[in-house]
Order: C-alpha cells, then sequence, then structure tokens
DNA sequence: TCTGGGGTCCTAGGACCC
DNA sequence: TCTGGGGTCCTAGGACCC
C-alpha cells in the first residue's frame, strides 16, 4: 500500500452550460442544444456552449451563433443566463469545498482546482463526482495530476465522466508527440511561432534551448513555455480568495455605428455601468482603458492612468480624453470601457501603474 | 465561418530622471 | 558634434483562457 501524498485534481463539468439548461427544461435531453448570445441567431453573437448533440454536427464554443444556426437547423438556441449559471456554479464549488482535507482554487464557472492528500486519488475523485452528481444533478471529468499544468490537461482525456492520471511518469508518453497547440497556455499564435523555430511537438518544446526560446519570446514567457513543454510548475493548490484587478464592460453594436455623438453616448453609458459597479468596491480607480473596434476587426485600446484621489466626474473626464482618441468618421462595430482598482498590499497602492488589460 | 464578453499576464518602446 | 548607462513610469498592444 501506498502513502498519502500530495495530489492536484482538476475537476471539470461536463458540457456545463448545456447541462444546466437541460436540468431545467428537460425535454431537451438528447437534442442538440447550443447556447448564445441572446438566443437571437440573427444576431452578432458567438456560442458559449454547445451541448454533446450540437458538437457532433461540428458546433462548438467560439463559433458565430449565425453559423452554427445554419449547420444545426433545428437546433435548440437558448440565451446566456449568467446567474442561473452561476447559482449552479456555486453549489458545484461548495461540494468541492466540502469534501474532507479539500483545497479549492475556482477557475471559472464550471472548473477548479482540488488539492489534496492522498493515497488514492482515483478513489477520491469518483467519490468527489459522485458528490457532485448527488448534489446538483451535473457530470464532471476529473484529471489527477503532480502539477496542475498536468492536472488541468489530464481532464481532457477523462471526458466525459470520466478520470484520467498524467504526471512526470506518463507525460512524456502521453503527451510528447502532441502540437504544442494542445498545451494550456499555447495558442495558435505561439504555436505557429515556435513551428517556425523548428518545434512542433510537446517533447521539442520540453527539449528546446532556453537561448532560443527566451529570444523570440522574452526571459519570462521563453521559460515558461519550455516549463510547459515539461508539465512542470506549481504543485500546490491555492486557495487564496480572488480579488479582481478591474472590471470591464464592451458592446457590440448591431449595426455599426458612425455619428461621434453616438459615439460619446454609448461610451458614457458603458462607463456609468462600470464605474456604478466599481462603486460597491472600496478600492479607488488608478486606471481606465477604452477599447474601439473598427469594422471590420481592427481593434485599438487607449489607456489612462487615474490619480486614485479622482472622484467620479474626474475619472468621467479622463474617460471622455480617450474617447476624443477615436477616429471620426469611421465605422464602429465595438466599444469597451474597463476600469483598473488600486490592488491591496501593493506598496504603491494608488499609483498602481495602468496594464492595459485587453 | 467571421468572429461575444469577461478576465489575466507579458512585452516593447518612449519619456523622463539621475 | 556626438552623445553613456541604468532605472522607473506610462501607454499601446499581443496572446491566452473560460
Amino acid at each position: 500500500m501506498s502513502a498519502a501524498r500530495p495530489w492536484v485534481l482538476h475537476v471539470d463539468l461536463d458540457q456545463f452550460i448545456a447541462a444546466v439548461e437541460v436540468l431545467r427544461n428537460p425535454e431537451l435531453a438528447g437534442r442538440p442544444v447550443i447556447v448564445g448570445g441572446r438566443g437571437d441567431p440573427t444576431e452578432r453573437a458567438v456560442v458559449s456552449t454547445a451541448s454533446y448533440e450540437a458538437r457532433r454536427f461540428g458546433v462548438g464554443s467560439g463559433m458565430p451563433l449565425r453559423i452554427a444556426a445554419r449547420k444545426i437547423p433545428d437546433a435548440v438556441i437558448l440565451p446566456v443566463d449568467a446567474p442561473a449559471y452561476l447559482a449552479a456554479s456555486d453549489e458545484v464549488m461548495t461540494t468541492l469545498r466540502a469534501q474532507p482535507g479539500a483545497v479549492v482554487q475556482v477557475l471559472g464557472w464550471d472548473e477548479a482546482f482540488v488539492g489534496v492528500k492522498t493515497e488514492d486519488p482515483e478513489g477520491y475523485a469518483r467519490r468527489l463526482q459522485q458528490a457532485v452528481l448527488e448534489r446538483t444533478r451535473l457530470h464532471c471529468s476529473i484529471g489527477i495530476g503532480d502539477t496542475l499544468v498536468r492536472a488541468k490537461i489530464a481532464t481532457g482525456f477523462g471526458k466525459p465522466r470520466g478520470v484520467f492520471r498524467l504526471t512526470a511518469e506518463n507525460w512524456r508518453e502521453v503527451m510528447g508527440d502532441r502540437p504544442t497547440k494542445e498545451l494550456w497556455g499555447v495558442g495558435s499564435k505561439v504555436s505557429k511561432r515556435l513551428a517556425l523555430l523548428g518545434i512542433h511537438t510537446v517533447a521539442e518544446l520540453a527539449a528546446a534551448e532556453p537561448a532560443l526560446l527566451t529570444g523570440e519570446f522574452g526571459p519570462k514567457m521563453g521559460l515558461w513555455y519550455r516549463q510547459l513543454g515539461r508539465g512542470d510548475g506549481a504543485t500546490v493548490v491555492d486557495d487564496t480568495p480572488w480579488v479582481p484587478r478591474g472590471h470591464s464592460k464592451e458592446t457590440t453594436f448591431q449595426a455599426d455605428i458612425v455619428d461621434p455623438s453616438e459615439v460619446e453616448r454609448a461610451a458614457r453609458a458603458l462607463l456609468d455601468q462600470v464605474l456604478d459597479e466599481v462603486a460597491t468596491d472600496d478600492r479607488p480607480v488608478v486606471g481606465l482603458g477604452l477599447k474601439v473596434r473598427y469594422a471590420p476587426f481592427v481593434t485599438k485600446t487607449f489607456t489612462k492612468k487615474i490619480p486614485a484621489t479622482a472622484d467620479r466626474d474626474a475619472v468621467i473626464e479622463r474617460a471622455l480624453e480617450l474617447v476624443a482618441k477615436i477616429e471620426p468618421g469611421r465605422p464602429i462595430r465595438l466599444l469597451g470601457v474597463r476600469a483598473e482598482m488600486a490592488m491591496p498590499g501593493d506598496a504603491r497602492e494608488g499609483h498602481t501603474p495602468t496594464r492595459s488589460g485587453w
């Protein structure tokens, strides 16, 4: 028998949003369900989640709703109901925290890391799945790893409703020949730049010359990618409560706008919402960001540092300086406003530099 | 195919200071 | 005329994730 040792579990709900919708509307079971935007496929919106039945037709997250509807004419298309998913998510996280010895780090609505000391991680994972199912009627998959990165990637091999273990021992065998894009944190851009360096697989990334990577990606990211290739990294689940760095709101216009007064009105409305939502926070706003997407798809951002002492009117005044940078007469598809808050514990609290968060 | 909305973190380059 | 070396701060933008 083996001794208890620390493990990282990554819990990921299966087709979470679609599953929540099916739970409250059982006759949807077995049908292709697509959740996105306001549920209107004639609008500019994308798919948030597709049920497994819909995925079989090639519909997935991020796809324009219009395209999804074209692929599956008889799909059930539902609007995003964030409060409902948040409530379901809270129940899941509460269940995770109630497990013996569990340290829980929430990653999003439908996933979390669970740190636990056990001699039987698979058994623990199965009990966890059972507990979540009994409490919420939702199914989840669980990855088991000796690092957060390995646990996270392991989950994909367990889907749906399964458990998979990925550690230093089988990392190379399981991941070595796979494309770098399958790593958590390597997207299509970085995988292409890696390919130009002759690095195509996870094993090649793991063995790459550090100087080659730091030369291409900078000192921090270069070494980070190499570490990803090895599956190495943090081993301890951190349940420190999350403190948001900022808050933002953006709108895509159903029809592009041009009129400057309309642009200013839209920007002010977004700003009001953001400042209202941030007002419940006792931290001052120390940065502002404005994002504009000119049609069809050219995005510009403007940022401005704000003194922590600025009152709401002063913040609005600064925001309008940013709005003034928008090119007049150019059709606008999207407008976004972001407020950045001082971080507690920051030695320079109130002087936090604006890190553009877009 | 034609691309939402909410986040996080990193890098480059210019301004400015000593 | 040709012009160092290092540091911090700020702005813009890139990339990624759910």
